[in-house]
DNA sequence: CGTTGTGAAATGATTCACAGCT
DNA sequence: AGCTGTGAATCATTTCACAACG
C-alpha cells in the first residue's frame, strides 16, 4: 500500500502528540487547523509541523490548513492504531495491576487480553475479567492469540529472561518498566519507562541552569 | 562551586544511564572502565561516552580509563542525587499508590514524604506510614517541608489545575502521568510518562520498517 | 602500548524564507 | 490574502581520527 516510508525519530515521537491534540480538536468539532496553531498548542513551530507532515504525504490546503479528520485518520494509520492491538501484561505486582486497569488504553487502540505472573498467591486471581496465568503459559497463549505487544512489569533480576521468552513467543514490542537495558534482536522494539530516571531528569534540570 | 555548566539535552538523558551502569559496575567491584566498554554496555560508541564526560571535566587516565568510583560521585553530584530529594505524590489512585510504594526510589536519591488526594473515601487512609491528606493541604505542607519535586498522578481533567497549585506552592519539577501537555512557567521542569504514547511508539516501530 | 581528549568532518534536525497553490 | 510545501541555511549532535599522555 505505501511504498517505503522513512520517518525521522524525532518526528515519530511527535506523531503521538499530534494525534492526541488532533483527537481533542476533532472532539471539539474543529474541522481544519493550520500548522501555526497546531504547533503553538504543542510547543513547536509551524515549520516543524509542516515538515513532519510532509514526511508522509501532502495533505494541507494552502490558504486553509489541514483537515483535522483526515489527519487523525492518516496518523492513526501510520502508527498502526487504526486497529486495536492485543497486549499481554507480564507481572501482576502493583505496577502491572495499575497498568492492566489503566482506562485510557482502549480508546487509543490497545487492549490488555492476558496477564501472567509467577507468584502462586497471585496466580488464579482475577483482574478485570482476566485470570492471572502462570508465566509458563506465555509461550502457548501469545502465539495462540497472536499477541504482538507486551508490557513487562517485573523485578530487574528477571526482566531480561522474561524479555527473551516474550520474544521467543512472537512478541515484537516490549514496554519495559524494569530499570535495565533489555537486549533484544533486531526488529524487536523496546520502549522503557523508568520512574527513577524520570525523577533524575527533574533533579538535574532543577540543579543545572539550562539543559 | 562550578562556574557555568552547559549540558546538551541528549547528554543529560544519557547521564542517568551511565550512572545506572556505573553503580552496577561499582557493586561488582570494578575499579576502572574505559569508554569503549562502557559504551558497548549501553549501546553507544566510545567517542560518544568520552564527549559526554568531557562536557563536565577531565577524568580519564589515558591508557587506563575512568575511575568507576570517581565517575559515580561526579555524575551524582551533577544530577543532584548525591543528596536525597523529598517528593510529594498527588493522586492516590492506582498509579499514585504504585509509585508511592515503588521500592527503588530511595537508593536513587528520592523519598516520598507526602501524599495528597481529593477523594473523601481515600483521605485519611495510610500508605507506607503516610496519611493521605486533602489536596488543600498541599499549599501548606510543600513549603513547610521545602519539597521541590512532585509526582502528579491525577485524571487529565484536573492535571493542569493541580500543576498550577504545585508550582504556586514552590515545586520546581513535576513528574506527570496525565496524558496532557502541562503549561508551566520558565524554570519549572516537567517530565511526562504517558503509557499510551509509549505503546504507540511500539506500534509504530512494529508497523514501519525503520524509524 | 592502550586510551583519553578534542579539533575537524559528517550527519541529522530545525528554522528560514518564499514560490506557488486555493 | 493566507497558508502550504520545500529547497537552502543554520544549528546541534555524532562520528572520525589522531596527537598527547600515563
Amino acid at each position: 500500500m505505501d511504498e517505503r516510508l522513512r520517518i525521522p525519530k524525532p518526528t515519530a515521537r511527535r506523531l503521538s502528540l499530534y494525534l492526541r491534540e488532533l483527537e481533542a480538536l476533532k472532539e471539539a468539532g474543529l474541522v481544519s487547523i493550520n500548522s501555526t496553531q497546531l504547533g503553538k498548542a504543542l510547543g513547536f513551530t509551524g515549520a516543524q509541523v509542516r515538515k513532519d507532515f510532509a514526511t508522509f504525504g501532502t495533505f494541507g490546503r494552502p490558504g486553509v490548513g489541514y483537515s483535522v479528520f483526515h489527519l487523525c485518520g492518516t496518523i492513526k494509520q501510520i502508527m498502526g492504531t487504526d486497529r486495536t492491538w492485543d497486549v499481554a501484561v507480564v507481572g501482576a505486582g502493583k505496577i502491572g495491576l495499575a497498568i492492566t486497569t489503566y482506562p485510557r488504553f482502549i480508546d487509543r487502540g490497545f487492549k490488555v487480553v492476558a496477564i501472567f505472573d509467577n507468584n502462586p498467591n497471585i496466580i488464579g486471581t482475577t483482574v478485570t475479567n482476566h485470570k492471572v496465568r502462570p508465566v509458563a503459559d506465555m509461550t502457548r497463549i501469545i502465539p495462540l492469540r497472536d499477541i504482538r505487544l507486551a508490557i513487562l512489569a517485573v523485578p530487574v533480576t528477571v526482566a531480561q529472561e522474561l524479555a527473551d521468552r516474550l520474544v521467543a513467543s512472537g512478541i515484537t514490542g516490549i514496554l519495559n518498566f524494569a530499570p535495565v537495558r533489555l537486549r533484544v534482536p533486531d526488529g524487536i522494539g523496546v520502549s522503557s519507562v523508568d520512574f527513577s530516571r524520570s525523577l533524575e531528569q527533574l533533579a538535574l534540570e532543577t540543579s543545572i541552569d539550562f539543559c
